[in-house]
DNA sequence: CTTCTAAAAACTGTTGACAGTTTTCGATTG
DNA sequence: CAATCGAAAACTGTCAACAGTTTTTAGAAG
């Protein structure tokens, strides 16, 4: 799981640091799910498990806060965070603009390879609707977002913008992308690309934040029909009642 | 410096913890300018002068780091960070992008009394402008911006933004913003003012970028005049040759 | 006087231990 | 049989110590 050179118990600190292992050791469990919100992380069963002290363990939890990704509490240590729905409709808010400025960026600096590469995925974008693949769409979506805030050459931008990703997939259960709009979703990666393509970087901030923000807008639908039908099942847990989530 | 309860030496860890505490004083020191660009934070010193152990020093410095306030190199600790200059650019660029959206956010739900407090700024700004007094202004101008990002109502961005200008403020000596602008840039805040009173976000998004963008561009040029005068005085440091600096 | 070298000092990364707090669990009570 | 209480267990927050690395210092060599 971690090991230093050729064996584990091998103690010598040097070629590299714990920490950022167990960090992502961390943000991989609670992006497969292993983790999900409101769990507890356990220092100790951590540490072990993972072959190491719980110092490490703190310091990378710690980080991990600071990302958004656990929360602490004092004298019960470290939670994985649940985000509320105004948490993620401010999340997509965040996110809507800073795609915009990330388009306004790239539309004047984005090499024609790069171009083409937006390209090629719209192509298998459209072939996975036909299919139609959901995951597929889903996956090489999110790589044509990625490739256009890496486009914008804002290394912080491209630092931070997965970080606001991963914190909204922590609300309650993700997935939660209406697969219904996939072709519309295409559609404005056309006009984003075509956007790009003419160094237009007004119009392609406009229609990536709007591209976003139409993701927020599906999001909130889909918000509705969930409580709608949760509403019948039937509350067994007096818990359903604190509707005001905020 | 940090006592539990009447004394210091009283070792008992339930009311609150240190990391938070430290984590803010490393904060101030690096705001206040007591640790600059480039120096390495010493644990044991930093611990010794706070009278804690290491421990929780180094989780405040490892959520630093996630913050950009610090850096971490392998066996040699903890440093502040350095902002290059295609950084600090880059923040500009950010920071553009969102403080446009709090601006949008802000135009359709911030109350009246909001609007006269930031028209009361306005108003400060403008007689710190006739006297003149850049401290004041200074201090005016951040109160505006943060209060109309704390209008946008959005947790994450308000989190989020104080922590992209304290980055900013890691490049070389701050200070840089011209105080010839001073007039400018106050008409920019009527303007906004103006957007913002009449509930149009996109106009409050669009003139709070360009007034952050503004500021970016005073910025290239404070930065182009300094490179020209640096170049007078003569390179006695042979390091004055990395120019390529990004 | 500068340059190289080796030992000493300083410091980081990690560990194991301890005090205090929270949680669990069983016994007791109503 | 549910609720309450108290002791035991589990766990967090912090500390002190140790091994290994980097930096400094002192001395030797050119």
């Amino acid at each position: 799981m971690l090991r230093r050179s050729p064996a584990n118990p091998a103690r010598t600190p040097r070629t590299a640091s714990f920490v950022p292992v167990i960090q992502r050791e961390i943000e991989r469990m609670i992006g497969a799910g292993e983790l999900t919100g409101g769990t507890r992380i356990n220092e100790s069963s951590l540490a072990l498990k993972l072959g190491i002290s719980r110092g490490p363990v703190r310091e990378a939890c710690r980080a991990l806060e600071q990302i958004g990704l656990l929360r602490s509490e004092l004298n019960r240590g470290f939670f994985v965070r649940e985000v509320s729905t105004k948490e993620a409709l401010d999340l997509y808010d965040i996110r809507a603009g800073l795609f915009g400025t990330a388009g306004r960026l790239a539309a004047s600096i984005i090499p024609t390879t790069q171009l083409r590469a937006l390209e090629e995925l719209i192509r298998q974008m459209e072939a996975a609707i036909d299919v139609p693949d959901i995951a597929a769409f889903y996956t090489l979506n999110n790589e044509f977002h990625r490739q256009v805030v890496v486009a914008s050459d804002n290394a912080k931008l491209i630092e931070l913008y997965p970080l606001l990703e991963a914190e909204l997939h922590l609300f309650r259960r993700r997935g939660l992308v209406l697969p219904g709009s996939m072709r519309t979703s295409n559609d404005e990666h056309k006009a984003i690309l075509d956007a790009l393509s003419q160094s237009d970087g007004t119009a392609a901030a406009r229609l990536l934040e709007r591209h976003i923000l139409a993701g927020k807008a599906r999001f909130l639908r889909t918000l509705e029909d969930e409580t709608a039908t949760d509403a019948r099942p039937g509350p067994l847990d007096p818990r359903n009642s604190r509707f005001k989530d905020r």
